[in-house]
DNA sequence: GTCTATAATTCGATAGAC
DNA sequence: GTCTATCGAATTATAGAC
């Protein structure tokens, strides 16, 4: 008797529904970002989602359907830090706001940052369009803003795109090589105090040697 | 009626053998650091390195020793420019050695350095060990040498560690990012004026804010 | 040492009952 | 929407001839 239409508000099955398929991709997230695409099972995923593998796969009608979906949830997530980043800033606020963001991520979403690597790794075929025009735009758009900086003094001259990439690598190194900075450290992000070592020496380095020196520094 | 003796002058055939796990080391090497452990397949491995399956299970009994084999004859290379670090140079010019010695590395072994960079998003199972004895040692050692140049005032405060994954995450992101570099600058290590002003800015980034201030800065 | 043939699993995906 | 049952392909590894 009762017919939902798709517009309807979320009702309990919709919501449900949702909820499922977000258990999926969290539980997919995991495994692929620890495995890849081809090392992750259906049969593994739906395990740790809690799933029968069918009812999977009638949520996600395929394994390359359900890493898309996966990869598409965190890549504005991910470049979002990028696109904060303003002329309007100094860029000691700038870039001290971005090394911080970026780590917080490292320490949050970690996964996240680990399959983005697998996936770069493995020549990212399912990215290499999104990253010629849409990354590469940005990236441009960005390196105006350093060169300006730049022009105007407030940073000494550097290459914005080498100045990004070691930005982008310094940061997200602490979520895909945690295991090794555990091993030699025998600390991880999660320790409030290792976290804020992490920014500020990282925030120390960088910034020491961009921003312009005043009669104050010995 | 001829024998060989194990310890005999390397033969012919002994060194046709070598030739040939060579070959499916270079192979194994290729695929694995694309499509990780799990994802490349025995077949394609033997295919690419112009063997039949059944002969590269002859040489090298099971996948996972296959494995292990490979990401053995990687370890030693990649951890010798930290093994290099010497307390008797100027941190100038060891940190400067390092980070040219790094790019090199990226550019001429970046598949070497993307297996390494798998197998610690996977948790590194086979060097957790290495990594918690050996690995941990070096760094403490290393360590120690930039704590004498802060100590004697040729190097600003930084903390060591923070300094040595810095230098790790910069340089090894144009080997392991490198799908995601040649999407954004066009450019890829190969080109030597690329690999120039990699080594030149990452320099001047890090020595830039380390090194301790003359009064010929401005 | 190298091959063919095949054993023994595992995996992604589908069919069809309920 | 969810389940059981199962197909068909791919994969690691072994057996045995030469």
């Amino acid at each position: 008797m009762t017919s939902i239409t798709p517009a309807a508000p979320i009702g309990n099955r919709a919501a449900a529904s949702e909820a499922r398929k977000q258990r999926i991709r969290d539980a997919a997230l995991a495994l692929f970002s620890q495995f890849g695409l081809r090392g992750a099972s259906l049969d593994a995923i739906a395990d740790q989602a809690g799933v029968s593998k069918t009812n999977l796969l009638y949520y996600f009608p395929s394994k390359e359907k359900l890493y898309v979906a996966v990869l598409q949830q965190i890549l504005d997530t991910w470049l979002e830090p990028v696109r904060a980043i303003d002329a309007e800033q100094s860029p000691e606020t700038a870039i001290g706001d971005y090394i911080r963001i970026k780590v917080e991520l490292s320490r949050d979403h970690a996964q996240a940052s680990r399959l983005f690597c697998l996936e770069m790794i493995q020549g990212a075929p399912l990215l290499r369009e999104d990253l010629q025009s849409n990354l590469r735009l940005l990236v441009e758009e960005k390196s105006r803003v350093i060169e300006g900086w730049i022009a105007r003094g407030s940073l000494r001259p550097v290459d914005p795109h080498h100045l990004i990439y070691l930005l982008w690598g310094t940061t997200q190194h602490y979520a895909d090589f945690a295991v090794q900075i555990e091993a030699i450290s025998g600390r991880t992000l999660a320790d409030p105090a290792f976290f804020e070592a992490t920014v500020e020496n990282i925030t120390r380095i960088v910034l020491g040697g961009l921003l312009p020196r005043t009669n104050a520094d010995s």
